[in-house]
DNA sequence: CACCTTCGAGATAACGTTATCGCGAGGATA
DNA sequence: TATCCTCGCGATAACGTTATCTCGAAGGTG
């Protein structure tokens, strides 16, 4: 009896308002009333819908509900991986509950074609918006939906082929203050490992080192890094950084896992003895020895500034376009204050 | 004219296959077969109706699609945490995808009152199915739901007041590998810290470090320190037993969060002098000095076998309900081979 | 040549909710 | 007492799909 079934011997059927009106002894309407709290439904109606709701375990079925009003409820993100530690999508998921907004967060796992399934994807749901971290290179696929008003915000990187409203860190200020902590430190040479150049964020960061090494006079020759991320590059690039003629004294690292990579080719003592700045906060930081200097970016102010811009576009969909730039901060550790 | 809108100034609207159909000079019904793939449309309706599909830029509503056929294609995760490592979400996550589920994951929170609304919502919303990471103390309060046919498995830990599938790590018997491989390096005193008692995990692991001592003889007396997980509390056990009059040689702690806290109490000094072994990975523990030995729990296995449950529960909802015990390995890296 | 089968497309009714409209009762006003 | 609101509830039409049924045409068979 506690399994009872429809007898057709698939899912059992659930109570529907129709059943609750008609238990109730009151028209349909009436029950869609009660359940969304109308104040102008009488005090004994009430009572006798809540009654009918209880004793069938009625619950109204949502989808219905937003075929119905047109919207969802709920937002999407595309980011790179949930199940890692990702503050941006912490923060999202927070400020979306704040404001009564169910996220329904989605790893597009570096893969172009599964980002492309997953934006398709929520587009078909009908979700009230999409903030996302994008990996792809062109995103002009995208346009029939945002010409349809799907509201779409971009995370740490700006979107190609579209124009749509972008949130993401100073890329360009936190190398110059990373380089610059170096010096001050009295680092002259100091080298730069990080993301390759295909990608938005490994591009803008390389840029800005290469500007601040021309900024200081220095060469660049050997001193600049970008590729793909993976132990053999990172580790080739450190050799030749550091067993060259004039080996470099520093190093700052372009993003999380270049970090690790690189500490890990390294090893504790020959990581202990170079100054290393890392972009981007690595989780264990502190207990690192010594515990890692990093420029940390703002990652929840850019998940909640992602999800205020998108909630701005869904208010109104005809604002201007906006890009928001978060500042950096240098978390002084121990690891950035090795003297050469 | 790319920001067409109705004129009602709201959201523009999109077109629906009875726009396709008119466009086509098709009727409705063919729209549909075209869009599902039917074989039995003809060719020249086939190209007719995607030229209308593609002029007009149409994208079916999955809402009311999920409506009509009753599915929505789509599992809920009711996790701890998403946006933190958690290799069971990712698990999830990939093995629904290959199963072509789509997956709503949600943080719990550690709190209770957010637990409960979740499921609720998950179960309004319809899904499919849902994997729970059980928090709070009674979820009788899903029986209704349960009854009405959904879909329900517990991850991590059982869940009380109803009886549902279940996949979750041998705690026992990783607490006793940690102690044996503790013993074999030569330590007689071996303290263990870990999670509350109040929660399952907590209460299992510390009944089996009981169960440890009492096999080795030893007393158990202010061994033994299961509580909340802060640094005061962590501290202050730490203190109590090292600084005794016995004191003890070897740690092992209850979960990550406890490794964590432990090993930012001791410092680097005490925590290199200190045998500890660690119940559960933690992010960077190979680059640790030393590197953290611990128990690891298989998450993937317990990721997947959870969808897998869940999608024989799917498919017959009368199976009967099954508990998967997943066992777990340790993994020696320098911190547990400590000697005396 | 009549009949039966098959095949492909169209008309129409669901799915479970909300929104629009209407209608009857009751009180206030002239 | 007749008229006019107002208030509270009910009937019914959407929302955008898929499923069921119908129906006409084509082709094969006795």
């Amino acid at each position: 009896m506690s399994q009872a079934r429809g007898g057709n011997g698939g899912r059992p059927k659930r109570p529907t308002m129709v059943d609750v009106a008609r238990e109730a002894g009151v028209a349909l309407r009436t029950v869609s009333r009660v359940v969304n709290n109308d104040p102008t439904v009488g005090p004994e109606y009430v009572s006798k819908v809540e009654a009918a709701i209880a004793a069938l375990n009625f619950r109204p079925d949502e989808r219905a509900r937003q075929l119905r009003t047109g919207v969802t409820g709920t937002i999407g993100a595309a980011v790179r991986r949930i199940a890692e530690v990702n503050a941006e999508l912490a923060a999202i998921e927070q400020t979306a509950r704040d404001c009564g907004l169910t996220l329904l967060a989605a790893s597009t796992d570096f893969d172009e074609p599964r980002e492309r399934e997953i934006l398709i994807s929520m587009c078909r749901q009908r979700l009230d918006g999409i903030i996302v971290e994008p990996f792809g290179e062109n995103h002009a696929y995208l346009q029939p939906e945002l010409d349809a008003g799907m509201p779409l915000v971009a995370m740490d990187r700006p979107m190609s082929g579209v124009s749509v409203d972008c949130v993401m860190s100073d890329n360009a200020s936190g190398i110059g203050i990373a380089f610059h902590h170096l010096t001050q430190h009295g680092h002259r040479r100091i080298a730069y490992i990080g993301d390759s150049e295909l990608v938005f964020s490994g591009r803008e960061r390389a840029a800005a080192f290469r500007a601040a090494l021309r900024a200081h006079g220095q060469p660049i020759e050997g001193l600049v890094h970008p590729g793909p991320i993976n132990t053999e590059r990172v580790c080739a690039a450190l050799d030749s950084v550091l067993h060259g003629d004039d080996p470099a004294t520093a190093l700052v690292t372009g993003n999380m896992d270049t970090t690790l990579t690189a500490l890990r080719c390294l090893g504790p003592q020959a990581a202990a003895q170079l100054a290393i700045v890392g972009f981007d906060e690595v989780p264990l930081a502190d207990l690192l020895q010594p515990a890692l200097t990093v420029v940390a970016q703002e990652t929840f102010t850019i998940g909640r500034t992602a999800v205020e811009l998108l909630r701005a576009r869904m208010a109104d969909p005809s604002r201007p376009v906006q890009t928001v730039v978060v500042p950096v901060t240098l978390k002084v550790r121990g690891s950035g204050e090795v003297r050469p």
